[in-house]
DNA sequence: CTATAAACTGACCGCCAGGTCAGCGGGCTG
DNA sequence: CAGCCCGCTGACCTGGCGGTCAGTTTATAG
């Protein structure tokens, strides 16, 4: 009795949590980080602001865990990919593909991955959202392990693995932005054969080849 | 006298404006958009609050004419090296260290850069600063003709230049990113000849050479 | 059906931002 | 030197935000 009340409670406020987070990501999404108030995400998830209050402890926690479910799902199917075996070539592809897709799938995420991505600036940053985006770290800094590995193994020319992490990141924030700005798009493949293709071969005419 | 009367109101204008220029950009590098109140930088800027509003309309105009004027010459110079005549990669060359120097000359600059440089989200964006950023289209768009001009030419591979162009700006701010996260970096023409060299031959290793 | 507890509500609070404007004072004119 | 002009000031206004909590509704138990 106690343990089955007990997990219905749990499953309640765990929909509860999750309809309030669906709800912020989509205020998000449509009129950016400043724009979602407590009182326009409470709206978008039909209930009052004040209800907000018995989930989170305040609007940086909701937009931090937000956040993290965001993404958590597209960070762990890119650490699969960056972990699992096969050609460099194959694996670059299926990163780029992976990251491409999920949010051609889900444009409004992408704004609130843009709102959240940039490390708060050095100095005395003010106090708001301190946290400053985990996950993208944590993908960065394995997506650097991938690439050591890579140089060490002589599957790409030898390179700072850490600048090329970036350098990836950022490219394929680049194919996004002009994919999200363009109201209809090319096939997600043709993105991404392309970045892929750029990033191995760069864009000098071959040297010599048949 | 009427003529050299107004030249003299006028270059105490300029001059007051140019000071307010440059008390907000401090501030914004310091502290960020959300920090950059009209309070902080009349206080930057030795001078009352009201002041401020007796030379721009609001807090968009100013934040505008700020990162306009910040920017302006890095634009000036960069187009310069668009323009010019040259091989193609020593070019690019002049063209990513121009950009790196300029930020790393200006560390503070880039975190206004940053603000200010994405698209307003799609659909109904909130009505706080409109304009996106002129500058840097103009940037992108003329980074466009060059890429153009460049496969015409026969000086790189066909591919498509928009979103090289899109390409080429996100990797310059990827390696910026890095240069300013970590407190001592190192040459700045390191990081110009890796982005440059990058963006040339990518990843792979050689196919044949000596 | 009633009593009690839990979940929910939204008017309210304090705070702080952008923006205003009546008045101050330093310098130019007559 | 008097007095006016005008750039400048900063206390003040207004609005909207995050956050609270007394009161209401709803669910549960007996």
């Amino acid at each position: 009795m106690a343990v089955e009340a007990k997990t219905k409670e749990q499953l309640i406020q765990e929909f509860r949590v999750q309809t309030i987070r669906d709800a912020a990501a989509r205020v998000i999404a449509r009129k950016g980080l400043d724009g979602a108030t407590m009182q326009a995400i409470a709206d978008a998830a039909g209930i009052a602001k004040g209800t907000i209050y018995l989930y989170f402890q305040n609007r940086g926690e909701l937009l931090e865990r937000t956040a993290d479910h965001a993404f958590s799902q597209l960070l762990d199917e890119v650490l699969g990919i960056l972990a699992a075996p096969g050609p460099l070539p194959e694996r670059l592809h299926r990163l780029i593909a992976a990251q491409i897709s999920y949010f051609d799938e889900r444009r409004d995420f992408f704004r609130l991955y843009l709102s959240v991505r940039y490390p708060e600036g050095a100095s005395e940053a003010s106090r708001r959202e301190r946290k400053t985006w985990e996950q993208h770290k944590v993908y960065v800094e394995r997506l650097t392990v991938f690439f050591e590995e890579a140089v060490a193994r002589g599957e790409i020319r030898p390179m700072d693995a850490a600048r090329l992490a970036l350098f990836v990141s950022e490219g394929v924030i680049a194919i996004l932005i002009r994919r999200l700005a363009e109201a209809e798009s090319v096939p997600v493949a043709e993105d991404v054969d392309w970045l892929a293709e750029t990033i191995l071969h760069g864009i000098a005419l071959p040297e010599e080849e048949p």
